[in-house]
Order: C-alpha cells, then structure tokens, then sequence
DNA sequence: AATGAATGAGCCTTCATTCAT
DNA sequence: AATGAATGAAGGCTCATTCAT
C-alpha cells in the first residue's frame, strides 16, 4: 500500500512537470491529477495545495542541481572546468521551467535553503576560478552565476550546445582562450549528454 | 476629451507595464484599471479584451526594437559593432517581460509582422557580421540572434553591464582584437547612457 | 432643431424596432443608437432607460391596433366579420414582436390603458358575434379574444394566411359554415395586404 | 454519491425549467443553482455552459413529445384523431417555453435530429388524415403541423381546453361529422387528464 | 486511501446608464 | 443638443480546495 502511494506521488510530480512544459504555468490540479492517473482527491492528498507541489517539482530540480554541484567541487580541474563541467550535466535538468514556477511561488524555507546552498557552493566555484585564473577576474561572482545560470537554465538547452558554449567561453580568464573552440569539442566527446537524475 | 482618452490609454498601457513586470503575467484586468486610475469599463473600451493590451504592449516594444536595428543598421561600422548598439539602445525596453507575455499570446497579425521583420533585419546584420569577421562565424545567424536576444531581453539588462558585455564579447569573431575589454569599456563610456557600475 | 430631434426620434424606434425583429430582445442600447444614427447620449436624451423605448415601441403598436379596431367596430358588418377585417388590418403590426418584448416589460400605465381599451373593444365585438350567432357560444369571449391573438400576434403572419383562416374559420358559429372558404378567397382578394401604419 | 449527484442534476434541469417559466429566459445561472440548492459550481460540473443545459430542457421536452407522437401513431384511428390524441398528452409537457428557449440556442445535432423526427412524424400524420378525409386537404402538411404547434405549445395549455379545440376542429376535413363539439366533449371525458373547465 | 461531487471566490467580459466636453 | 468616454454592477465561467461516500 505504501508503495502504491509512493508510485502516485511520482506519477503526479513526474506528470505535473511536463504538463508544465508542454502547456506553461496555468495548468490546472485537475488535469495535472488525470494526467498522473489519479482523481483531485488523492493530488490533494499527496500535496496540501497546489504550491506544495510546485514546491516539490522545484526542490526536485535544486537538489539535483546541489549534488552534481557538490560532485563536480569535490574533483580536480580549474573553477571554469567545474563550471562547464556542472553545465553539462544541467542540460537535462528542467531549470528553465522551475525557474518560471518560481516566480510565482511564495518562498518555501526548503527552497531557500537550497538556493542558499547552491549559491554558496557556485561561488566558491566561482571565485575558485578566478583566483585560479580561468574566469574573467572583471566580473562579481555574482555576475558569474547570472552568466552561468543564463546558459544552464534555457529552455532549450543541450549538453554543449552553441549558446552554451560562447557563454561559457566568455566567461574564461584572459590569459586561457585561443584554443577554446577546438578543446571544446573534444571535451564534449568524453561528457554524457544525459546527466544524473 | 480627445486628450483625456488618449491620456487614460496611456496610463492603461503603462500601469499594465508596471503590474506584469512587477506581479507577473497573472494580474488581473481589473487590477490593471484600478492601477491606471480608471474603471474596467474603460480598460475595455480602449482594448476590446485581455490580449488586445497584451498584444498592443508587446508590439509597442517590438516596434521601438525594429525602429532602433533600423536606425542602427543604416549606419556605418562592422555587424558587431552593430548589434552592439543596438542591444544598449535597447536597454530600456521591456524586452523579456514582452518575451513571456508572448508565450502564451496566441499570435496576432501585426505582431507576426514585426517579428519576422526584426528577425529580418537582425539576421541580415549576423550575417553581415560573419562575412566581415567581426562575429564568430562558427554560429548560425539564428544562434547568434538567440545569444544576442539573451543579452538584451533580460529582466533588469542595463546598457553596457557585464552580462551583456561577457555575451557580446562572446559572439566576436576568431581575429578581432583581444584588447575587447578596454575597447568596450572605453566605448561604453561615452555612447552609453547607463555607466558602467 | 425641433424637426431634427423629431426625425432622431423616430430612427431611433423604427431601427429598434427592426433589430428586435432580426436579432431578439437583446441587442445593447449601443447598437440600436448607431443604427439609428445617432449615439448612445442621444438615444438617452430621448428616452430616459432603455424600458421607455421597448414601452414606446409598444405603445405605437398597440395605439395602431386599437385604431383599426375602432374604426372596423364602426362599420357595418357582423361580429365575425368585425374580427376578420382587424386581423387582415394588423398583418403588417409587429404584434408578435410587441408580446414578446412585453414579456420582461413592467407595465406602463399607458400602456395597461392601451390593452385595457383594446380588451374592451374586442370583447364587445366578440359578444357582439355571439349574440349575431356569427361566432361560436360555447366560447368566453376571454377565449375568443386569445385565439383571435394567436391568429394575429404571429411571426410571419400575412393578411389572411392559411394559419388565420383556419383559426378564424374556427370561431364562426354552429349555422354560418359550409361556405367559408370560399368567401373567404373572395374576401381575401378586395382586402388590403398592408394595414394602416 | 452518484445518486446524490443525479438528484442534484434532476433538481437543476426542474428548476431551471420553473424559472424559465416564471421569468422568462434571461434567468441567470447563479439564480438557477440557487434554486436547485445548489452553487454555481454544480451546475457548470453537470452542464458545461448555459446553453448544455437550455439545450438539455429542450431534449427532455422534444424527447417526450417524439415518444408520444409515436406511441399514438401506431395506434388506430383517423389523422385527425392521432393529432388529437397527440395533443392531449402533449398538455403537461412545456413545450411553449422550449420554443421560445430554442428561439436563441445554436441548434444541437441531438436536438435538429428529435425536432427532424418529431417533424416527420407529425408530417405523416398530417399527410395520413388528409388521405383519409379526416384533416382539412386545403392545407399544406406543414400548415397543418404549424397549426397543430399552435394548439399545442401554448403557454397555459391544458388538455382539451377550448382554444386547442377550436383549432383542431379547424384542422377538420371538410365532410367530417358537423356534430364535432358534442365528440370533442365526449371523447375528452374518458381520454384526457385534464378534465375540461 | 481513493474518488469525484460540491463549493464559492474570482476572473473576464458586457452593457445600461451617467457625465464631461 | 449631440457625442462618445467612463462607470460599475452583473453575468458566464473556471478552478483551487473541501468533503461526503
């Protein structure tokens, strides 16, 4: 029984995110319930209010974001190397789509958290970088993470991809660049396309 | 009473401005009337229903944006140069809140129009730009235009920051100059009419 | 000035009266003002809500009715004939029209006088026909009255139409019959199509 | 519930049905949910809009009348008898205020087919008493039937009251029995429901 | 625990009526 | 006197949420 309830919980949070992919913000409980195969009353049942839900499909999406950012700190390379790195792994997260939900959604503790924690932990990356010299050193961290979530949180976005890619690459310390487009495309070989659920 | 219609249109289209940029895509009409000064009624002389103010607010920045490449594009200097100017002609557009306006705007006429007229015009200066080297050439024009619509169509873009900057310098061809940084710095200082933060 | 606002005026009627024909009891004040012509304020100036012009139109509609009826009681004839001769004069009346837009009309004292005076007078001349023996006894007059409506207050009715004839042929008395379609034809054929306006 | 449920439904389509009487067909929803006991939210859970539900009234009244019409049409007896029959039992159903509702409903595909069969059920009664004698052969059948609509979807009709039997004695052939409103009274005492005033 | 019917606040829109010009 | 803009009360309909079964 309570793998039946479990099973529904990610039917409804599984279905809820892609009809609001296919058909943006405005969808209602009740199809997002039909959509999952179960009536409003266990939606209701699962999640207390429609922002509930929201909610979960967003630290869904955090959280991922939080592991693969704390994986790919732990290893070698240069601060751009782990940015690029993250940014791959992105590709098949639905950042875009949280990031729409998220403005409309009155701050739950647990996103803040999250958001926290990932900030954290991409400003150190960061700032890594460019004491490190890979990162342009005439931007705030701040500015970083913008130019860094602009190229990871796209609608579109794919592992690699050209607009990827120039942001990235114009995100490099001075003294990194000429071989850019070359090493890229090599790197990119070696990297899955899918990254960690 | 000419004049207090237009007046009352003015601030209708205004205030919508202000609440969608401020509260999201979801206001309500009556909202929008009451933060115009006036009553729904009114709101729905002037526009015959939600969309018409939606589309009427979407083609009045699509038009100053072609009005602006136009402009541009009939004066001298390299396509990158170009788009350059244009994106920090741009900066007090409410371009991205027009962008997810549109998102759910089933398309009107006029609208389609000044799309593939923008379309048109920023295509022509990509490509131009890739044939005189001034643009990475290793892009589609399309690729060119998404990345240049990243840097312009951004919640609170200002004219020269660095978001903008990093993207740009981003689209610049193999063989321009490396002194980019400096260059633009020096050129934002006295063609922008944000300064540099 | 005095002819103008006349002229306004009876627009105003006669285009209500012919969109209530077309198009229900519902069409806007809006539009009956700019089919007559005019705009919104003007059609106010002359009837203060829109139930005074519904009551207008109304009561010169039934002042017609009540005219021919008073002329036909004057003139020789019996009963039955007396009813006859009224319904060929009101084909042209938009009688049918007049019932329905009464329906969700609070009555007007005009206009309770007006049906007041036109019950009175048909009632006389349908006990007036009973006692001649030329419409059938076994009838109140209330319900002579009602089937000499439905004949007469009907859609498309036409100046002796077959749907009349059959109704009126209906209310003759027990000894007048056989002939009557006969005459009927013969009638039909010196009687006007189009009654007074 | 589902029992719960169709009490609701059957609630809503009666008292629909009484207000419409009452107040003609601008009634509003929320005064329709109301009346029924219930919000407006049930009624829009069981008709999806306004007109689902005119249209439903409509149905249930025009589904009634086909039943009847055919019932007594496989019956004995003469044209003339059938529509007599037909007429009687038509006296409880609400087929004057269905006219008029259907006068502003956008003509259903249920509803074009039962008036379809209803129409041509009744045309070949008319065309069957016209054969035998029994139904005035001056008339078309569509005459006929609109005649016999008029004896039927009056507003108070009750069965065999005068003004339906002043109409159907109208639609008599030519050399049926003149002794027709001794019959009429006869046959009303054992067949209708309603006994006459 | 699941279902789906019921609720009612709120949205978009219309339109009779008023009022400034 | 005419115009047409402004008002605001309804009305139709949707949908998040609650609740009886």
């Amino acid at each position: 029984m309570r793998a039946d309830a479990r099973r529904n919980r990610e039917r409804i949070v599984a279905g809820a995110l892609d009809l609001f992919a296919a058909r943006g913000p405005a969808v209602s409980m009740e199809d997002i319930a039909h959509a999952a195969g179960v009536a409003v009353g266990t939606l209701y049942r699962h999640f207390p209010h429609r922002n509930a839900l929201v909610a979960q499909i967003a630290e869904g999406a955090l959280t991922d974001l939080l592991a693969v950012t704390r994986e790919v700190a732990a290893g070698d390379g240069t601060g751009w190397q782990h940015l690029d790195d993250i940014a791959r792994h992105c590709a098949g997260l639905p950042l875009a789509l949280v990031k729409t939900l998220m403005r409309e959604l009155p701050g739950t503790e647990a996103l803040e958290r999250l958001n926290a924690e990932s900030d954290a932990s991409l400003t150190a990356i960061a700032a890594r970088g460019q004491r490190d010299g890979s990162i342009r050193a005439d931007l705030t961290p701040a500015e970083v993470l913008e130019l860094f979530s602009m190229a990871t949180c796209r609608a579109g976005a794919k592992a690699g991809d050209s607009v990827s890619t120039v942001i990235l690459d114009g995100l490099r310390g001075a003294g990194t660049t000429p071989a850019t487009r070359a090493t890229r495309a090599t790197r990119a070989a070696s990297a899955s396309d899918e990254p960690r659920r």
